[in-house]
DNA sequence: GTCTATACTTGGATAGAC
DNA sequence: GTCTATCCAAGTATAGAC
């Protein structure tokens, strides 16, 4: 409230240096991994100095989420805006195969992978990174749910279900793709899904509410 | 050669003392994950110097490759003798979900995980842990090959690429149960999928060479 | 709020005695 | 082959000046 009103030139920073933080980080956790994201290597790429790491963010680790909870935010608005264009199961399909090159191209998965990874042993880490994964999940099952409802395909595979085997696959391929630095393997396979979505397609579903 | 034969008393190590590390790296990267198996701790689990590690690899991340090493030759062999007995698409399906129990309660693949994430960011690491990954994909291949042998379901989707995806799959579900301590929803999808697979075997297969 | 300086810790790696 | 001792680098975190 007070802050709004009152000298510029000074102030100009705090807000803005938290930001630039928060996304060194990021970028960091993208370049470098979680070992490799230290406060010195996060403060250089923001350009402030390494003693702000902890002022603002209590401890690297505090930062660290941070940066994932944006790239989370991001992700799920992009994911949002991707999935709102599609009326069928195969259209879906299609939005996830994009995605699943823009995640690629931009690292974002592998953000998420290094903070899983870590905070397997760090036991006040693992609540944290497990509730930004969940808003993952339920927009898978959202999508699903959706592009399924009235067809018999929910019987056999609940979408709540259907939702956690498309992140832990999602995860997976990422990880494979960036391991053996080939993407190849998984695009076949979004495809393959494709030609089966198009087909459930046909028979089903397609009733738009224009 | 010139060993088998002479003192034993002094020599009684070198050959124990690799086997010993190896042991205690597999233990650490299970414990305390990349980042916390250092050369001091793995060291101490093991019983001997730290000096040790380097003497007989080198390098921490050379013995932390010979622990990946071993847990994987353990691994596929454990596989292979649960996979032996079936003969069905359904049978597979609950060998997998054994595996799958069974990796989850003695962290097999948060070993596999922990080294994946590290290999990411290190060029010399990422091929070697690729390597270790391959034998995993050719055993899935190899097992859905032989289980939809004579089918349709090989025309819909290739057993290589079945077994990418399957591999991913696995691998995401067990980031996911770690993660969430919750193996509830992975094992309801090994449900679901078996009662697929029975309804498969049902309509093809079940044609045994005795 | 931001910087400099510094205390403290941990870890990789090697030299040299045994 | 194994141990002790040690060097050096890098990181977290804090105190205190500006």
């Amino acid at each position: 409230m007070a802050k709004a009103g009152g000298r510029r030139t000074s102030s100009r920073s705090s807000e803005e240096t938290r930001a630039a933080l928060v996304r060194a980080a990021g970028e960091a956790l993208r370049e470098v991994g979680f070992a490799g994201a230290s406060a010195r290597d996060i403060a250089q790429r923001a350009g402030v100095n390494q003693a702000l790491v902890f002022y603002h963010f209590g401890s690297v680790t505090g930062l660290q989420l941070a940066a994932l909870d944006q790239v989370s935010a991001d992700r799920n608005e992009r994911y949002r805006t991707l999935v709102e264009n599609t009326g069928s199961l195969g259209e879906l399909v299609g939005a996830a195969r994009s995605m699943f090159e823009e995640d690629l191209d931009q690292h974002h998965v592998t953000v998420l992978v290094e903070m899983i990874a870590a905070a397997q042993f760090s036991p006040e880490l693992r609540p944290e990174v497990a509730e930004r994964i969940r808003p993952w999940r339920e927009f898978a099952a959202d999508s699903i749910r959706e592009a399924t409802s009235g067809s018999p395909a929910a019987r056999l595979l609940p979408p709540e279900e259907a939702a956690h085997a498309v992140v832990a696959l999602y995860l997976g391929l990422e990880m494979l793709a960036n391991l053996e630095d080939d993407r190849a393997p998984a695009l076949s396979l979004f495809d393959r899904a494709h030609r089966i979505a198009a087909l459930y397609d046909k028979f089903f579903g397609r009733r738009r509410r224009t």
